[in-house]
RNA sequence: CGCGGGAUAGAGCAGUCCGGAAGCUCGUCGGGCUCAUAACCCGAAGGUCACAGGUUCAAAUCCUGUUCCCGCAA
């Protein structure tokens, strides 16, 4: 089959390398433009465009796919579209090209968490499964007919990074049968449940403040689905400190401390590691990093006494208050 | 040249403003106490204070340049 990819981060190399070294042949790659980013406002190709320049693909970028990139695609004459966290609403007129049609690879079991941000979501909200579905898009928002799905559990601690790049690995393979099914005509259309479909945005930083209120799980999904991005954060002692890693601790150290939900409990420790109430429950801070500094783990916190025993985060209010005016300021 | 922070023992940091004996909390090693321990007590090893130059009787500290790391913003 001739391919067009269109792909933009880490999480759509698989699904590209899996084409790549198949029988198929890819036509062009497809992803977002150039940006500035990182310190120095370079100017950054996403993880696709540098795998497609590596293995002599042939790149297009459109500010808007659906208005600039129509004659380019038609052009081409593809069998088949597939996209990976491409980035980008497609307009019938796209869908309209390829003689199969477009397939998507998308990183949920759809109809759950449709949307920007599945595998994210799928750790913030505590779910305890996800997975890969392979379906068929049309103009709705992830609606289209289910073609493929596999299953995964999500590991107790497991950050968005780690459960992305295993996802990933399983895209691949279920890619590939499924364009063999689509090729060969045996392919099954599904259609969604639609009433059971929930829906997922992007994940932003204003989203990730910690309440400390909510309880130790809450957190701790909130901790591993930010990671390693936006990161969730909080205030402590004038500074904003970001926190990576985080675990419901199994000790129950507050049982008889009478201390406001935010604060570093006694028992913390450089041997023990930093442990902080929550509205219910204890979670201890694995990783966590000030700004300027690297990210240290909870003993080295204490060590350098960037955290001691019955120091407070900031409450929830106040925080949100303090990270609308830091913003406010730098614009 | 978008804004800013940093580099000191194996780790995390203080000391720098105001120049004058290399420190803290851990880790490591040895010993002790314990039925026992990640607990406690005693002791030891471990440093080119990022690199280069300058000022000075004297520089981790002041000045100049270089490299590397990181936060913000996008």
């Amino acid at each position: 089959m001739k391919i067009i990819f269109l792909g933009t981060p880490e999480f759509s190399l698989a699904s590209l390398d899996a084409l790549v070294n198949s029988k198929h042949k890819i036509l062009a790659v497809v992803t977002q433009m150039d940006r500035p980013s990182g310190r120095g406002q370079k100017l950054c190709q996403s993880a696709v465009k540098q795998y497609a320049l590596e293995h002599n693909l042939k790149v297009l970028q459109y500010q808007k796919i659906s208005r600039d990139g129509l004659e380019d695609l038609k052009t081409l004459k593809p069998d088949l579209m597939v996209t990976a966290a491409y980035g980008q609403i497609l307009s019938q007129s796209i869908i309209d090209i390829p003689k199969y049609g477009i397939i998507n690879v998308h990183a949920s079991l759809l109809p759950k968490l449709r949307g920007a941000s599945p595998i994210q979501s799928a750790i913030i909200k505590g779910e305890s499964k996800t997975g890969i579905t392979i379906m068929q898009t049309e103009a709705g928002l992830d609606t289209g007919d289910i073609l493929n799905s596999v299953e995964t559990e999500i590991l107790e601690d497991e950050t968005a990074g780690e459960l992305s790049a295993r996802l990933a690995e399983m895209s691949g393979k279920i890619l590939l049968e499924t364009i063999d099914q689509i090729e060969d005509g045996t392919v099954q259309k599904v259609k969604q449940q639609h009433t059971d479909a929930t829906i997922t945005t992007k994940i932003l930083k204003d989203d990730c403040l910690i309440n400390f209120n909510k309880s130790a799980k809450q957190i701790k999904c909130l901790v591993l689905g930010s990671n390693p991005e936006p990161i969730a954060f909080s205030y402590i002692n004038g500074n904003i400190v970001k926190i990576y890693r985080a675990k419901v601790s199994d000790k129950d150290l507050s049982t008889n401390i009478n201390v406001t939900a935010g604060t570093i409990l006694p028992s913390s420790s450089a041997k023990s590691g930093v442990f902080v109430k929550c509205g219910s429950g204890v979670i201890e801070i694995l990783e966590a990093q000030f700004p300027g500094g690297k990210v240290l783990t909870g003993k080295e916190l204490i060590n350098g006494r960037k955290l001691n025993a019955l120091d407070k985060f900031l409450g929830y209010s106040e925080a949100f208050q303090m990270f609308n005016n830091s913003n406010k300021d730098k614009k």
